[in-house]
DNA sequence: GGATGTGAACGACTTCACAGCG
DNA sequence: CGCTGTGAAGTCGTTCACATCC
């Protein structure tokens, strides 16, 4: 009986070390945000039970999801903060620019170039469209408005790897597929529907529905966790 | 470290209960609204491939969610998509109105606003707070903008159960201390930071740097799951 | 002493596989 | 038949506990 291995993660030799936890993941961009505040307020130094407390996590969990970072930590001393923040940098790959481009001119995607914590982490939205003729044109925060038709151009023109897709949903999967036409390497959907991407495309969905309804959920059993 | 024993839920035991697995209700929204849409397409009966199909997981992965629900399936023929959507529903929490109200009268505002999603199941946005003199007294979408002063008296005048908190990261936990003791029993949070609620306060945090920052990391892999 | 790194236990979630029913 | 419901097995993630090191 022999036994085949599933194929799951075909190491490219490039940056895999270690098995790294998808759920690590999500809460890699935590600490960072805590490590920062830490050291810009002079911090050299903190210990998982200090990064736990922060984030109402358990101190182990923070030791587990460190290791996948190297061997950082100082037994007895704790972390360097400067060394923790860098490294969490380069595994959530933001040790660099990242150009991103907007489809929607609405009111979600105003709040989204007027959001700080983008440009802080290095995204900077370089694009905006609409399929609106109204708004083609139109200047919102010092971008102009271009038509649908010109995202592989300016995709191109712009070297943007990301797309923020703040349009209604039963146009969603369209554009989707406009960005991936135009090279686009990623999604952050905003629009309430299940999106088909090819798998060399990523996609991180935030449907606003389904979390204001686990809200509902939770508030109808009574208490919070 | 106290810890949350497993509530009974001494509430009206017509059902067998079962466990309920904190992962199934994060599907739930999203089996609700795809029923949704085959039951106003006129399908009568579904099947648990279809249903997996449609969300991109396994169908043996419906069935054990469903089966939270009660034995509503039909061997040999699926689920009837009117009682499957009636005790999702029900499960949800959302067979009833709630009443919201939204904290930071900024553009994030304006697009919950007008984001269809949230009357269609059931939540009813009923006031508007900001603590910009010059916002206040302005009207938004039939909405006056009112003073956080005014919370206490406005939450309990309509009956508002949940916040949405759209105000910057620096005065976010403030505005939630003052939700909760205004006797708000559920926050939707968008600031980025990690907020800090009594245990009788449910939270739902959507951080929109983390996503974004989950993007970076998947694409910087290379392609989607 | 104080805090890390990590095997091992534990628990949660998913997939498998199949009995059973209309 | 086709499709559900569910134990069993498998996978993934978290917590525990402790050896280890500065």
């Amino acid at each position: 009986m022999s036994k085949a291995d599933p194929p799951s993660e075909p190491r490219s030799g490039t940056d895999g070390e270690r098995p790294l936890s998808r759920a690590s993941v999500g809460r890699f961009s935590l600490y960072l945000r805590h490590l920062e505040q830490f050291h810009s307020a002079g911090t050299k130094t903190i210990s998982s039970s200090q990064l736990g407390e922060a984030l109402g996590i358990t101190d182990a969990q923070v030791r587990k999801d460190l290791a996948y970072l190297g061997n950082l930590g100082h037994p007895g001393v704790g972390y360097p903060t400067q060394d923790v923040i860098a490294a969490l940098r380069r595994k959530l790959g933001i040790d660099r620019e990242w150009r991103v481009v907007v489809v929607g001119a609405g009111n979600l995607a105003r709040a989204l170039l007027r959001y700080r914590g983008f440009q802080q982490q290095g995204f900077r939205i370089v694009a905006l469209f609409d399929a609106d003729a109204g708004k083609i044109g139109q200047r919102i925060d010092d971008l102009e408005v271009h038509s649908p038709d010109t995202m592989p151009a300016v995709v191109a023109a712009t070297g943007a790897e990301l797309g923020l897709l703040t349009v209604p949903a039963e146009v969603a999967q369209g554009v989707a597929d406009t960005l991936v036409a135009a090279g686009i390497r990623g999604v952050l959907n905003f629009a309430p529907i299940v999106l088909r991407l090819p798998p060399h495309v990523s996609l991180v969905s935030v449907d606003l529905t389904v979390q204001l309804e686990q809200l509902a959920f939770l508030v109808q059993l009574g208490g919070n966790e």
